[in-house]
Parts: structure tokens; sequence; C-alpha cells
RNA sequence: CGGGGUAUAGCGUAGUCCGGUCAGCGCGCCUGCUUUGGGAGCAGGAGGUCGUAGGUUCAAAUCCUACUACCCCGACCA
């Protein structure tokens, strides 16, 4: 078909040597390659606050598409978007028990609101006599205010389900921090839902696990695995929480988006009840879930390599960019003309183009620059290529680059870059594939969580033993597989009876 | 919050032990010319109260004290 003729001649790809100067392998050290890529790569950086970051345009584009891609799968699901407050009544805090008793050290917390200037002259203080009443949280999550909210919302069979889903910034603080991962303020959704059974409640946990996972796979091109939290990684308030959960490069795992279902925990904290058809008051079932900025730090580590940011053509801010080689401004504009055209004709395909005809730049400089944004697809245009009617095209998740006629360019680089999009996820997948392990003896197990990846072993079932596990090992219960086999057989510490694998490793 | 470290130009750093032409280098930035198919070359140029506040001294980036910020390792977490 198209891509056999497509990439026809051998591949040629770019040495390394003369690519990423200034930095880190992962080899050498994956933190910093991490840090150097958000860096560098122009996503992000720290702020003059600690522990915040900066998100730079680059980077919030990338988070745009992702609001874009999971809005409307929310949309299309029938939930709807609000606002609620960024400030809760530390009293909301105290109404459920284990949610206070998950939150309450990390939250910040507004105790006045005014400042004057300060008796020495120099700068201003708190103004101590404008003392609030009752103090403020900065959410850390919003289900108090919300079920707070929902109570008046919800009287009849009628008023169900509530669909609900918020774009907001949250307030974790935290003691160490790293860009995206972990920040004390990030962004993300968080969907809250009432319904008048539990089962309802149970098949919307559900159905939004699957939407973050046919977005972490099919958009951001990261396999994920989709399971149940154990009792110790549950959500504070949460009866059970799923999640789904991916494999970084270095084999440590990264929960990417988890969906709870809240039981009637927060009906009954908040009295939100409501009248069935029977005439009877019941308190409704809740689910809520989110997936926040960290998504970004799963994206840089998902597909990145030595060379810099790989994105997946879905989510690349820029698809194509064009560059233009010349020594004479008449060959920069016989190229720009062509250059236009090109541009015109992808993006009439709903692909984004950058046309790069900056003359600040070198092409050379702007290849490099381009491979270590992420940009998945490069076409270069020159005066040989104006004569013999081509262009050259370079791939950033393969390095390759081959030149092509340019007729029909459009839609080879159509089928390139979905071509790319599958290839990343395949690599992403065999990763993972090679990186998951059964194990059966405890000795085994301790080897194979050092080493990193995901470990499937047997597990008791009980709290004690996964603590034990984790004070031992650092490895903590990532997920029961909700697709796992059931399998008898014996717990790896215990040795008691257990009915199924579950995944262990370290986790961010 | 415990343990360790760092703070000099936009970024990365030398100098600190041994106080006195020590404020230097690389990248980046500006100007000009030559360049442009993988991060260009040459020439010229701009930019720093050496984290902050005190102290010692004839003299402090350098010694002393306090403070602040950041980084790494732990505990905690999406």
């Amino acid at each position: 078909m198209h891509l056999l003729i497509f990439f026809k001649k051998v591949p040629k790809t770019i040495p390394k040597t003369v690519m990423a100067k200034d930095f880190s392998t992962r080899e050498e050290n994956y933190a910093q390659w991490y840090n150097d890529i958000v860096i560098k790569a122009d996503l992000a950086e720290n702020s003059a606050v600690r522990g915040c970051m900066v998100i730079k345009p680059y980077g919030y584009a990338i988070w745009e598409k992702m609001q874009a891609t999971l809005d409307k799968m929310f949309k299309d699901t029938g939930h709807s978007n609000a606002y609620f407050p960024l400030f809760i009544p530390k009293s909301f805090f105290s109404k459920e028990a284990a949610h206070v008793e998950g939150f309450a050290k990390e939250c910040a917390v507004v105790t006045h609101y005014r400042l004057k200037n300060s008796p020495d002259g120099k700068g201003v203080v708190v103004d101590e006599t404008a003392k609030l009443e009752e103090e403020l949280i900065i959410r850390p999550t919003s289900e108090t205010i919300i079920w707070d909210t929902y109570r008046n919302w919800i009287q009849s069979y009628r008023d169900l389900p509530v669909l609900v889903n918020q774009w907001a910034n949250v307030v974790r603080w935290e003691m160490r921090t790293r860009l995206f991962l972990r920040t004390t303020e990030f962004l993300w959704q968080e969907g809250h839902t009432a319904h008048s059974t539990k089962e309802e409640a149970i098949e919307e946990t559900m159905k939004i696990l699957d939407i973050y996972a046919t977005f972490a796979e099919e958009w951001m091109a990261m396999p994920v695995i989709k399971g149940l939290k154990s009792p110790n990684e549950r959500f504070a308030g949460a009866v059970d929480t799923y999640c789904i959960e991916a494999l970084m490069q270095d084999g440590k795992a990264l929960q990417a988006g988890t969906s709870h279902f809240l039981g009637q925990n927060f009906a009954k904290a908040f009295d939100v009840k409501y009248l069935t058809k029977e005439n009877k008051l019941e308190h409704v079932w809740a689910t809520s879930w989110g997936v926040s900025t960290r998504l970004m730090g799963a994206l840089v580590m998902a597909h990145s390599d030595d060379n810099g940011l790989v994105l997946p053509p879905k989510l690349a801010p820029i698809q194509v960019v064009i560059v233009p080689i010349y020594r004479k401004p008449e060959q920069l504009q016989a190229i720009s003309e062509v250059a236009e055209k090109i541009k015109k004709a992808l993006q009439d395909k709903g692909i984004s183009v950058k046309y790069d005809d900056r003359d600040t730049h070198k092409p050379g400089w702007k290849f490099a620059e381009y491979e270590f944004k992420g940009v998945p697809v490069r076409l270069a245009i020159g005066p040989r290529d104006l004569e013999n009617g081509t262009v050259e095209i370079a791939r950033r998740d393969t390095l390759e680059k081959e030149t092509y006629q340019m007729t029909d360019i459009e839609n080879k680089v159509e089928h390139l870059l979905d071509q790319i999009q599958d290839n990343i996820y395949q690599k992403a997948f065999s990763f993972r594939e090679e990186n998951t392990f059964k194990v059966d003896t405890w000795d085994e197990f301790k080897d194979r969580v050092e080493k990193g990846g995901f470990v499937l072993a047997h597990w008791d079932g009980t709290s004690e033993t996964e603590i034990k596990i984790k004070v031992e090992t650092k490895a903590t219960i990532r997920a029961i597989p909700i697709d796992g086999k059931k399998e008898a057989g014996k717990c790896i510490y215990t040795g008691n009876p257990s009915s199924e694998l579950v995944i262990f490793a370290k986790a961010y």
C-alpha cells in the first residue's frame, strides 16, 4: 500500500554525536534526563513560588489538546462542566472522616483577608485585625464543597443522575515536588456524579475508567493497566478506587488517572437524600474521577529518548514543521511558495503545520530544536528539492529521513503521522511486556522489584502484608488488574492462599 | 520536618582553604561582514552592589554570625 512506496530507500539516521548537547541521557541520570526535557523542550519551568510551576506556551498547548479531547469524551457521555470555588470552609472538611484524615496534612489554609503597610516601612504585613471568622482551605479536591452544594440540587429521583465535571486547579502541600509529576498546585479535571442506585454509580466509575484508558492508549500512545487499588492506596473517602497505571522507562509505575466509587459516604456526610418513585427517602450514590497535569509527565516519560521529547502526533501542538534551506533571498522566496502550498494542503487535512522561515536561525539549528521539542514530522525543502520536485521528510520517533517526490505529499504525511502514532504505542507496549514479570518466590520478588518493572505476584489480600512488603522493598500494589485471570496461589510474602495476581512496583 | 549540600551576568561555572590588579571563562545576547542540505566563522560590544542583613579588618566574593532561597537523600503524596 501507500507506505511501501513511501519508505523505499534505506533510511539514514542522524549520528548521535551531533545531537542533544548539554543533555543528560536516561542511562546516566534518569531524573535529570526528565528535568532536562521538561525545561529544554519548553514545557514548563520552576516558578518563584516553591513547588509551583509555570507551564510554558508549548507545554500548555499539549495540555490544551489533552483537555479538548477528554472534554469531548466527557460530554459525549452526558457530562456537563461547572465550576466550584477554590476555597472550602474548614468545617466542611471534617464531615467525612476518612477524607479529612487523608488530606488534612497537605492543606493550605487562608486565615486573613487583608494586608497593611509594615510598621517599619518595608513592604506589607498581614493585618491581624482582618482575621477570618472561619478559615478557608484551598481545595486539594472538591468533594466536600460539591456535596454540600448537591444537597440543594437533589430532592427527587427525577433530579438524578447529576453528571458534572470541572476543570480546575487544586493545591496539595507536598514535601517534595517535581515538574508535572508532583507540584504543589496542579491543573486537573474532577468529575463528581450522583446516582440513584449503587449499580449505576459503579457503572459510571467503570465508564470513566474506560475513557481514561482509551485516552491514554489512543491519544497518548501509552499502554495502561486498568485496575482496582488496594485499601492502602484507596482515595480518602472512597469505597473503591480504580486506576489506570502506566510503566515508565525507568521501570517505575505511574498512576495516570483514578476513578472512585464513593458509595454513600459523601451523601451521608453531607446529608444528600432523594425521594424514590416509591416515596422513600434514600441517600444518593456517588463517584468522583480525575486526571491531572501529571499526564504531561507521563507523556514525557513514556516516549522520549536521549535526543529529547517525542510526542504522539495526536497531541503534538505542531505535527509538521517545514524548514526552508537557502542561500539567497530569491531561493527563499521560491521555496516559500512551495512550502506555503504544502502547508495549506496539510492544514486542509486538519494537520497542524508550522513553516519556520525565520532567517535568524540556521537550518541545522532548527532541526535540532524541533527534534528536541518532539515535533513528529519535519519537512526540509532546499534548492535541490525545487529542481527535483522533492522534499526531505524526517520522522522524530525513529530519526529516519528520506527524500520523496512532492506529489501527493499531504497524503504521505498524513499516513506517516498515523504510522508514528502507532509505532510509539507499539514501542511503549513492547517495553511494558518486556518489563512485566510473574514471580513465585520472595527472593525472586525482591530481586525483580529492585530491578524495576511490573511484578505480578500473589498477595493474601491484607493491608498488613502490603505494608510489610512496602517497608521491605519499597514496592506497593499498583493495581489489582480488572481483567486479570483468577488463579489460585500462595501469597508471595506470607504463603497464605490468594485467588489472583496483583501488580507490584515501585511508583512515582 | 530530619540529614547533607549549594548560592558569583539570562544559563553553566572559576576564584573561597591561604583577605589585597579576582571579578574571570563558556554558552546565550547585541552590531557588522562572510555564511545557510545537521546546533556557522571572524571582528567588535553590552551585561554582575559575588543570595540578604550584620560583624571582624586599613582592606571581604574570600573570615565570623544570623537569616532566606534552592538542590539532593529520607518521611508524605496524583
